[in-house]
DNA sequence: TTTGCAATCGCAACATTGTTGCAATTAATT
DNA sequence: AATTAATTGCAACAATGTTGCGATTGCAAA
């Protein structure tokens, strides 16, 4: 297995991501991070801490990948919550205690479930 | 308004999407009408045939954007049904007759929702 | 503290996906 | 058949993500 080294870089995007209330996207880190480090190694840090269970990512509705903190995903990644998607501000926030119910053909074999719900979060509207 | 005129690119990806049970890429509505119309055609195909209620666009899990035919699109779009994305052939299905119940903290306000379940569909387990 | 090595980084190059401007073509109406 | 606006192809560009590789650097062992 390969040893996990902290750096800077892994220690900045990191603290970013985690005190963000909403998720993040790769620009918007490269944006807040200015000089901090290349483009190419912001993708690289992101992957290393999906890879520790620190951070998992969200694809939004409009296809725009983000980035948020994992608040109990110690061993295995668990998200089965929903996300709000703001069509307004674009902010995409985990609304981790909200669980959906719903009924499927029994064909299907669920493995993840992936739930956001567009419209107006508390500031826009 | 704009005159809606029938060409040759625009019948044949349509008859494609509304033949497929599964949603398509641009990628492989490409593959799959080899030499028909260009690249770009495709695109602006695609975005008329969604402007007139004829297709809708599905953006899978992994990020990946997908095409697929509107059952009940008369006048305007109405998609609150479970998407089903197969991990293993990548098949994205609308499964239009489910529809899902939560609920959620009320200052959010919902305009739309996306719902799509990961795992093995009938085929694939 | 110094040394050695694997992990990480920066840079350049490339791939994919989607958009835009414009001149050429074409469907549909008169 | 002529007219006209919708559509198309092509070239160029933009955004996002990936890969190879030589240069750096964190960290553990000497």
């Amino acid at each position: 297995m390969k040893a996990v080294r902290s750096t800077t870089a892994k220690f900045e995007i990191q603290s970013l991501i985690a005190n963000s209330p909403v998720a993040l996207s790769h620009t918007e880190i490269q944006a807040n991070t200015k000089g901090l480090c290349d483009r190419v190694t912001i993708y690289r840090v992101l992957e290393r801490l999906m890879d520790e269970g620190l951070v998992h990512k969200v694809v939004n509705v409009d296809g725009v990948v983000k980035y948020a903190n994992c608040h109990t995903c110690s061993t295995k990644h668990n998200h089965n919550h929903i996300h709000f998607s703001c069509q307004k501000c674009k902010s995409v926030t985990c609304l981790d205690d909200v669980e959906p119910t719903f009924k499927l053909p029994k064909k299907y074999k669920v493995n993840e479930m992936n739930f956001t719900l567009s419209g107006l979060c508390p500031q826009c509207s």
